[in-house]
RNA sequence: CGGGGCGUAGCUCAGCUUGGUAGAGCGCUCGGUUUGGGACCGAGAGGUCGCAGGUUCGAAUCCUGUCGCCCCGACCA
């Protein structure tokens, strides 16, 4: 096949476009592979859409090579299905829902499990039939709060989905195995360097989860690692538990004064002066900071907790949503203080002189949970819920104890890796493709149940797996261009070879045109710059903004049979016979 | 949701302070010259100045409102 860029429907901007911030966005409206409809919205030019199927279809051959069939499912669906799993008002704002002439609901759906289990179930009944993997590549629609990054997150973006259906533990472990497999062939074949990291289930439930990540600056997630090995996304990342003290040996606690300590510095400070330790100076890791939170419940209760937590951390938000997910997680507001009169701003600690304060089982009834460093036999400096004064040497398990432990502080560098391989690093990922086991959220909730080789009904297991096919484009273009323009791996790049013809002279014309029917001959996919006034400067421009990384010049040698061979990768330029040139082209 | 910025031709932008017939470059059309790194000359086409209201003889420009878009942030005793 060839295309004539003459002919071709594109129109290369030789200025980015000012809504564009990110490389990837830049370039591709530049070069024009899409074009902005709506906010995280695109529509598709015909090289936009050759590298889209490129990657589609790789993704393809490994869905087939594990085993799964593809399906096609609509785009636009009715309530009832999410209704019943819980989504309609799980997913809030984010769900697209519209609804029909009678007033019927309808949402854009933002993936499908729902709709994959009814299926499933409306066809199977028994265990003879399972496992079964199945998959779509199809558009889904989600109402981001904030799009960005063009193709990066977009409100409506091409997805392969698959789901895995078992009737044991067992099988669900291979399914997700073979899934996983195939992600990391799927990866390897694009070119993009991965880090499967222990992801949390949020919103979709279920167990076991990793997210395929590219590390990229402009990338979404923080993950951590370890020089042994692990891997994490911080929402999953699980603090290592310190050993139990004990403390029947050690002093009561005692009350000090301590007026103008609006942080935890001017607190420590404060303590260093007033109350010295012998062997070393406070620091801000001896003291107990409480943060008190408002979730507010699916059933729209508001509930406040408070989180205990070491001086020197801060409470991260995302874990902290993680952990109480479903639940909607905000800073607790002067009413919820008003409220609470138990709680003494600025001097808030779980006990005081009168009693614990802070439990369920204490005064203000207000739930407790504690970091997990905060094990029994800690000793804290911390507030004694009477305005300017704090408690010094209040002991874990002795003094205080918490209604449970919350993952909810920051990761920092350099904390130990729970698998004991060593201290962690940060990085920024992109998220590209995320497998977990559903386990029986969906199957229980819509009723899939198989009868089972002794004739029991029982509800299957499942995995769901998805892959961000128009944000891999995306992940490729930044992670590939080189300044000058997009630079795609030859596998999908939208043509096997860019040829410019250079010059005006008869002999380049006739030369490229053989040379151009010579390739397709040997059955690559080319693209001619046939433009016949357009000066070679802007050809040249043009074919390192497009991307094609094998490039042909026609151009001054061709009086001799002569044309240059272009590596758009390593810019070397390299002559050949036109004959000789053929051959290593179709070879 | 909070903060900042911006809406003028297909694209990138000027004009607005100080109201007076809508501008430039690129792109596009026609003619001609040019052709190995974004050529040149000449002639053209193309805009409800985001929208609504107000002030005024007169509004892209001043006032009010509104809508939209882009970027950053979203938690803290």
């Amino acid at each position: 096949m060839s295309t004539r860029l003459s002919q071709l429907f594109v129109r290369t901007l030789r200025e980015d476009p000012v809504d564009a911030e990110v490389a990837s966005h830049r370039l591709l409206v530049r070069a024009g592979y899409i074009r902005r409809q709506a906010p995280g919205i695109f529509a598709w030019l015909p090289l936009g859409l050759k590298v889209k199927r490129k990657i589609e279809a790789i993704v393809r051959e490994e869905m087939e090579a594990a085993g799964a069939q593809e399906v096609h499912f609509p785009g636009l669906l009715p309530r009832e299905a999410y209704e019943a799993s819980g989504r309609w008002s799980e997913y809030g704002d984010s769900l697209f829902r519209l609804q029909d002439r009678n007033g019927a609901d309808y949402l854009l759906a933002p993936t499908h499990e729902e709709v994959f289990t009814l299926l499933v179930k409306d066809l199977y009944s028994s265990y003879k039939d399972l496992p079964l993997s199945i998959y779509q590549i199809q558009d889904k629609y989600r109402d981001e709060a904030r799009s960005r990054g063009g193709l990066l997150r977009g409100r409506e973006f091409t997805m392969k989905d698959a789901y895995s259906f078992d009737y044991t533990d067992a099988g669900l472990d291979l399914s997700y195995q073979k899934q996983r497999d195939a992600y990391e062939r799927i990866f390897t074949r694009l070119g993009l360097e991965y880090a499967i990291v222990k992801a949390d289930a949020g919103a979709m439930g279920g167990s076991r989860s990793e997210e395929f990540l590219h590390p990229m600056a402009a990338g979404e997630d923080t993950f951590v690692r370890s020089a042994g090995g692990y891997t994490a996304n911080v929402e999953a990342f699980e603090t290592v538990v310190p050993e139990t003290l004990p403390f029947d040996e050690l002093p009561q606690a005692t009350v000090f004064d301590s007026p103008d300590t609006p942080t935890i510095q001017t607190l420590v400070d404060l303590a260093n002066a007033e109350q010295p330790r012998p062997d070393r100076e406070w620091t801000a890791a001896d003291t107990l900071k409480n943060v008190v939170l408002a979730l507010r419940h699916l059933d729209g209760e508001r509930e406040l907790v408070v989180i205990g937590l070491p001086g020197d951390r801060d409470v991260d938000l995302k874990r902290v949503e993680v952990a109480f997910a479903p639940a909607e997680v905000e800073a607790a507001g002067e009413a919820d203080f008003a409220r609470n009169p138990d709680l003494v701003k600025g001097y808030i600690g779980p006990w005081s002189p009168l009693g614990p304060i802070l439990g369920e089982e204490s005064a203000s009834g207000i739930r407790y949970l504690l970091d997990p460093r905060i094990v029994d036999g800690t000793q804290w400096i911390t507030g004694a819920n009477i305005d300017e004064k704090h408690v010094l040497g209040l002991v874990a398990g002795r003094d205080f104890t918490g209604d449970g432990f919350v993952e909810a502080s920051d990761v920092r560098a350099g904390d130990p890796a729970p698998d004991g391989s060593g201290p962690v690093e940060l990085a920024r990922g992109m998220e590209i493709g995320h497998v977990f086991q559903l386990g029986r959220k969906y199957a229980d909730a819509l009723g899939l149940k198989v009868l089972d080789e002794n004739g029991k009904l029982v509800t299957v297991t499942m995995g769901s797996y998805g892959v961000g096919i128009t944000r891999i484009m995306a992940v490729i273009a930044e992670s590939t261009n080189d300044g000058k323009g997009l630079l795609w791996p030859a596998n999908v790049s939208p043509f096997d070879v860019h040829v410019v013809a250079a010059g005006k002279e008869p002999v380049v014309w006739e030369t490229a045109e053989a040379l151009v029917a010579s390739l397709e001959a040997g059955g690559r996919d080319v693209l001619f710059d046939d433009r016949l006034k357009v000066s070679p400067g802007v050809k040249f421009g043009d074919a390192e903004l497009l991307g094609v990384p094998v490039i042909v010049i026609v151009g001054r040698g061709a009086v001799d049979g002569n044309v240059e061979l272009w590596d758009r990768r390593t810019n070397e330029r390299t002559p050949y016979a036109v004959a000789d040139l053929i051959g290593v082209l179709t070879a």
